[in-house]
Order: structure tokens, then sequence, then C-alpha cells
DNA sequence: ATATTGGGTTGACGCTGTCAACCTGTTCGG
DNA sequence: CCGAACAGGTTGACAGCGTCAACCCAATAT
């Protein structure tokens, strides 16, 4: 009866599907029943293509860098290498903002472990490239401080003061703060005006 | 048989029992039947306590964010703010280091909807409070600045560094980048040093 | 002395992930 | 061209989970 569907066509609907939930009920609401069951298929069905629930998850978390990574890529472009990194940073306050489920799967769920799920892994790490390739071509004005002052530790020092800040913004928890919606707009720019100044002290 | 034992006594035990589950094997580890069963008792006991799991779980982090903030405030002391808002900021990223699952149980991990959990919510603001007083309480060289740009501000951009490095020291997917343990220090003590910069751009 | 109630019990339900066995077209080596 | 291997789908079972319901007992309150 069901002749042979296209290979592979079954797996990304599995990770669409999972993905649709994510998105709309989060991580946690996740099953693969629940996914085999919107397919209209049996249970196991999905465990043919899978050989674990983690290795879906890893797939559907390695769909989401894929996006995220197009999401900061699709920015507006400054001709000023200083400009751009703005706009890139508020691409990826935007990112959380816009697809705060997803934003959490990647980087506010326990996830599969990332060793062993090259893919997801790989894909992590084209995201960060891109942050960390736009650091390195700003061009560092002392030469000396340069050398053992990489564009690496200026990547996870911003990584860590935008997601640190995107991760704060949603997780419930501040909510418990006074922080109204217009706050956090000022809040925006002065941590990117903030970002700014650590990176480049000399102005 | 049992006779009652003294109010609270079992409560306190799930908490206990529940916390231990958790730093031992990580949040996604505790069940309440788990519990129950350490502590040799019937898996519906623990529900005469807590009306659900969420519940249990909204306790367990309550008792980590006053320890957390307990962590805190055992610092080294320093006369000079800076130096003292520093000491902070290293004991936030030892916490971190020292109860990976703790700190990921608090910051990242879907928590129970924090407006139904008000205590846990008590116990969160608190631990941020230290933070934002000790900023508070830095002077402001510039009056007019200080107006709006309250120690709020201040508090949640350096909790935000610091939330995003911690948690992507510990994330696995960093550990996907060419980071060795050596790195970790430079990495600590730039991002500190720069911290000071965007907070202090005086000097 | 009796009613209430806090704390404990057992049993069931439906949900989950996963293992096992089975079935059926398609593909490919001989 | 045929039979084997196999990819992909099926049903059925299992244990563990959170939770609901009913029952039960000792201590307290009236």
């Amino acid at each position: 009866m069901a002749t042979r569907a296209k290979p592979d066509t079954i797996k990304d609907a599995c990770i669409d599907t999972a993905l649709a939930i994510i998105e709309a009920d989060g991580v946690e609401q996740l099953s693969l029943r629940e996914v085999a069951r919107r397919l209209g298929v049996s249970h196991q069905a999905p465990y043919k293509h899978f050989p674990t629930r983690d290795h879906i998850l890893a797939a559907v978390v390695a769909r989401c860098y894929a996006e995220f990574a197009a999401f900061l890529e699709a920015r507006p472009r400054h001709e000023d290498g200083w400009a751009d990194l703005g706009e890139m940073g508020l691409a990826y306050l935007s990112y959380a903002r816009e697809f705060p489920l997803k934003y959490r799967l990647m980087f506010n769920a326990p996830l599969p472990t990332p060793s062993d799920h090259p893919d997801m892994m790989a894909k992590a790490r084209h995201a960060f490239d891109i942050l960390q390739n736009r650091l390195a071509s700003l061009n560092v004005r002392d030469v000396a401080v340069a050398v053992d002052h990489p564009a690496r530790h200026d990547a996870l020092f911003t990584w860590s003061c935008l997601h640190g800040l995107a991760s704060l913004m949603q997780s419930d928890v501040l909510h418990t703060l006074p922080l109204e919606p217009a706050d956090r707009e000022v809040l925006i720019s002065r941590l990117m005006a903030r970002l700014g100044v650590a990176l480049d002290p000399g102005c």
C-alpha cells in the first residue's frame, strides 16, 4: 500500500512536526507519539528514522541553529563594521523575542549531549562563527593587544552579554522585576552601547 | 503505626531528597516516585504536601535561590566598592561552576510558572537584589546620569553578562569550541575587566 | 464521645519512551 | 529473472511517570 515514500520525506516531516509542536507548546510538550499521531502514522514509525528521542530533538535543534544563523545573516548590512556589529546584536535579540520557544530550545533547555550529535554541534558552531567572523574583521587598533586578545574572546564576551540579556528577558523570573515594556527598549539600547564601550574602550 | 511525624518534617525531607537527586543526576531525572522511594514511603505521600510536581520543583528551586544568595553574600568583602563588585562577580561564576546542576536548575531549565509560586519568585528576587544593592551603593560620578540610569539597569546588564558567560561555559554547545581550561580563567578575568569598563566608562 | 482532618496507603488511568516481532513492498546480486 | 536483503511500516508489550480516587487511621477539636 504505502508505496515507499521518497526517502527522508517522513524524516523531514517528523522534524517539521516536532518543530511545530515545540513552537506551539514548548519542548516539554514534545512527544514522539504526538508527532506520529499528527503524521497519521503508527507510534513507532519515527523510530525507523531516528534511533532515539534525542536524535529527533537534535535534528530539530540543528535546524533551529541553521535558521538562527540565517536570521543573523539576513540583518540589514552596514558599511561601518561597528555599526554592522550593532545590527547583528539587534538581530540576535530580535530572534530571541520573535521565536522565544526556539531560542529557549537552543540555549535554555537541557539538550541531548552535543558530542553524540555532531550535526547539531556543527550548526551551532556555524552560528557562532558568524559572530566571530564579524568581530575578527573589525580592525583592532592595537596590534599588540590583538595577539592575545583574539576575536574568539570578543565573540564569547559578546555572545555572553547578548545571550544573558535575551534569556533573562524572556525568563519569567525577570518578570518579577518591575520591567515595563518601554524599559525593554531602553535596556536593549543601553546594553548595546555598553557592549560597544567594552569592546572598543579606545573610544 | 506511623505516629504523626513532626509537621513539615516529611515536606522538608521531600525537598532535601529532590535536591539530592537533582544534584546527582540533573533535573530531568527527578521524579516524585523516586523521591518517595528513597524516603521509604508510598508513591503518593509527597502529594499530601505538594499539590503537584511543579510545587515540589518550585520549593527546590526556591531553596537553591536562597542558597545562591547566601553564597553571594559569603564572598570575601572589600572596602572598595568596585573591588567588592568584582568579588561578587567571581562568586557568581564560582557558584555556577561548583554547582552546575543547581545553577542550571535556576537559570537554564524550564521552570514552573513563577507567578504560580510566589515564594520561589521572592527568593529569586532577593538574589537579584543583592547585586542591585551592591551596584546602587556605588557612587555614580555624574548625578544627572544617575537619574535615568538606575542601578537596576546596571544590575541587569551585569547579571546578563555573568549569566551569559556562566551558561555558555557550562553549555555543552560551547564545548564544541576550542576552549581549553586555561582559557577559561583568561576568559573570566577578561570579561570581568570589560564589565568594569562598561559600568564605569569614566575610568 | 464524636466529628473532623492531616497524613498515609493501595489501586487504577492514560501518558510516555523503548524493545521485540512481524509484515510488505522495493532493490539488487547472482 | 529470481530470491535474498532490506527499508520502512505495523501491532503489541513493558516499565516508569504524574495524577485522581478511595480508603484508613490516629490525633485533635468540639
